[in-house]
DNA sequence: CTTATATACCTAAGATGATTATGTATATAT
DNA sequence: ATATATACATAATCATCTTAGGTATATAAG
């Protein structure tokens, strides 16, 4: 059951990208999504996730709801224009870094 | 010229795969040939460099060798038999969080 | 002769972004 | 009563990076 460790920087890009795929989430439902969807290759720790969601909610990226459901509340996100705008780019730069890191780890790249 | 940050953790994957590639290579050197092979894209900076090559030499990765080159002298690294080990799993651990990326960030995975 | 660039090493201060640990609170199942 | 799941949060700590500065030699440009 491995716990891949969170790349540096990598885990704003993914809550961005999931947002474009589904109009709000909050907190909770994001872990879990990513626990899911990577069969439980990742798991994002609160103390990661919840951070970072407040600093994108300060830089203007997502918006948040706060609702209640089941005497329990939830704090949904959702991307601004502005966050859409940003995720398009932070996609662009992690597919140009794993195309970067792809060319460096390749089998053999014939050195000398 | 893009300086893809670094995400964290793969400095010293990099440095280690460069080290199957080649007997042994200086710092200035592994900064050169990265900036060479990824055409500019990554560009190691010296002060994450050498914290990281003196880390893998404490931690009885790297072997060093200083040796006297045209009056300027030069640290040579190579992997121990524990390096060499080391950057297998390495290399796996990236690769798997190279794969598990690119779900996430895959066009659509088909969420709701 | 001074200045800039390339080579070659180094460390310290600070920022960033994770992990780990802890806390609150509700609901449900054992 | 206790454990687990849901749902939020923050603080302490750690690792790793950037930025900035330092030493020193060699060479090319002005």
């Amino acid at each position: 059951m491995g716990n891949s460790k969170l790349y540096k920087g990598s885990l704003t890009t993914i809550i961005l990208k999931l947002l474009t795929e589904k109009e709000k989430m909050y907190g909770y439902e994001i872990t879990q999504k990513v626990k899911l969807l990577t069969q439980g290759e990742l798991n994002i720790t609160e103390g990661a996730l919840y951070p970072a969601l407040h600093k994108l909610e300060a830089e203007g990226l997502l918006d948040v709801e706060v609702i209640k459901v089941e005497n329990r509340f939830r704090k949904y996100y959702k991307l601004t224009e502005k966050g859409a705008i940003e995720t398009t780019s932070k996609l662009e730069e992690l597919n140009d870094y794993i195309k970067t890191m792809q060319t460096l780890i390749s089998p053999s790249f014939n050195l000398q």
